[in-house]
DNA sequence: AACCGACTCAACCGCTAGTTT
DNA sequence: AAAACTAGCGGTTGAGTCGGT
């Protein structure tokens, strides 16, 4: 196919007019003509690339009529947008881009053309393909999506924007951003229901008040039709149903077992990856910035009866971007509109601020701070290990603590011989222990069991 | 050498939003 | 206002390739 090379191709349109998908009764053109499908050959690349330098790009679906290419518009479009059109870059991703597309993904999700639309020659499709095979690469190892300073950057320039005040100056994480790096799971994600009892740990659970504050303003009877909203919206919600590792049974065993890691040192561990709730900043809430881990839990003994409804609610926390200039006075847009957004909400960067539509109501970090002014407020036994600047608020200093704590855990995490590093994770997860040797993931080098 | 599983990526499909009639 | 059309987006699929056994 992509390696085809071109005589190969010619021949196989040559030999094929017919085949390849071509019979295919539901592709008729215009005219009753079968459209072809499949892979280009490189007399329909000239067609079309004549067609375009002729009449220009657009109205796709006046190629096939006015080229004679075998092909309906759709096709065309792709075909000249993800291949022909100039100035595209082949090849594979710089550090720098991979570093963008992270940070981009962090906050704009898989907003594919908008990401592409940052990155001069390349195209969504390659993007896409991209982060889905590094989607699959590290959830794998079991290593977090997004490096450490695209966490740093997109949590501090929330603070930032939180600080500046006004309308926008709320969340610029995007849902991908927390739930693949917070892993808070909503059974309309992952299949929570199957789960229930599952996980072998029970974390606790943040007080619902820190996502009562992310759902200020929220109506309520936006959340009571979930059921329509699973079944209606299937194919929407799968958006953010990345697959993690265990996700047959769901996010069930992407973490090593809390339980066993009870002891003084393991309990380091648990911490550096976040075993403790998601939120809580307590002893290292860093970890649960960059390293994932499931709310997911599902353990009824110890979730509080908000957890579902936190579950639940999560995925609404996002207006439509339209809605931004409502964000902070009116109630929010239908749910099924708020899922759909909360997934797919763009959170464009902040030099690129002209479409920012960051709420007021922030979500993710609203809740980290409120979590970590509770924290802070209350006895803290991991207390003010941390630089304590008179000027500095609890809050401030736990979201730094938070920080520091992260990147120096991203450094035992890459770490191999590090037992905080992911080795001691993935041979809590053999199945990805098993398969993590590759690409950008570090091999595994010793194991630590506690 | 053959097999097999993982990976990559081009292309397709379904859907939605915007525009035109 | 509604229907039809068009463009674009994001998810998924499947064929080819690669690397390990």
């Amino acid at each position: 196919m992509r390696r085809m090379n071109n005589e190969n191709e010619d021949e196989v349109l040559a030999n094929d007019q017919s085949g390849l998908q071509l019979n295919d009764e539901s592709n008729e053109g215009h005219g009753g003509v079968v459209l072809k499908k499949g892979p280009w050959t490189t007399s329909e690349d000239a067609m079309l690339v004549d067609y375009v330098n002729k009449h220009g790009e657009g109205n796709w679906n006046a190629v096939q009529k006015y080229s004679g290419l075998l092909r309906c518009g759709k096709s065309c479009r792709l075909r000249w947008a993800n291949h022909l059109r100039p100035n595209l870059k082949k090849g594979a991703f710089t550090a720098e881009e991979e570093r963008l597309i992270a940070e981009l993904h962090a906050k704009m999700g898989n907003k594919w053309a908008r990401m592409a639309a940052h990155l001069p020659g390349r195209t969504d499709n390659e993007i896409k393909n991209y982060w889905n095979t590094r989607i699959k690469r590290r959830q794998r190892a079991g290593l977090p999506l997004y490096p450490p300073e695209v966490c740093v950057q997109a949590v501090q320039e929330n603070q930032h924007g939180r600080s500046s005040g006004g309308i926008n100056g709320g969340n610029k994480l995007h849902h991908d951003f927390v739930q693949k790096n917070y892993e808070i799971h909503s059974p309309i994600f992952d299949g929570w229901n199957g789960s229930q009892g599952i996980l072998p740990y029970a974390p606790e659970l943040p007080d619902i008040s820190a996502y009562t504050s992310m759902l200020k303003g929220f109506d309520s009877s936006d959340y009571c039709n979930f059921e329509q909203l699973t079944s209606a919206n299937h194919k929407r919600l799968r958006e953010s149903t990345t697959p993690f590792i265990g996700s047959g049974g769901m996010s069930t065993n992407w973490f090593y077992p809390f339980d066993q890691i009870r002891d003084n040192t393991s309990d380091k561990i648990a911490q550096s990856f976040g075993m403790q709730s998601p939120f809580d900043l307590g002893p290292s809430p860093h970890s649960s910035i960059c390293y994932s881990h499931s709310l997911s839990n599902g353990n009824s003994s110890t979730s509080k009866p908000t957890y579902e409804a936190v579950k639940f609610e999560l995925p609404s926390l996002q207006y439509p971007e339209t809605d931004v200039g409502s964000w902070s006075t009116s109630p929010p847009p239908p749910l099924l509109e708020s899922v759909d957004d909360f997934i797919q909400s763009p959170m464009p960067l902040s030099a690129l601020d002209s479409d920012c539509s960051s709420p007021q109501n922030s979500g993710l970090l609203d809740a980290l701070l409120y979590q970590a002014r509770t924290l802070s407020s209350s006895k803290n036994h991991y207390s003010d290990k941390s630089s304590n600047s008179s000027t500095a608020t609890p809050c401030d200093r736990a979201l730094s603590s938070t920080l520091n704590k992260y990147e120096t855990d991203w450094d035992d995490y890459t770490d191999t011989v590090s037992p905080f590093g992911a080795t001691s994770m993935l041979n809590e997860y053999p199945a990805a222990s098993a398969s993590a040797n590759s690409l950008d993931e570090r091999p595994t080098v010793n194991s630590f069991n506690g």
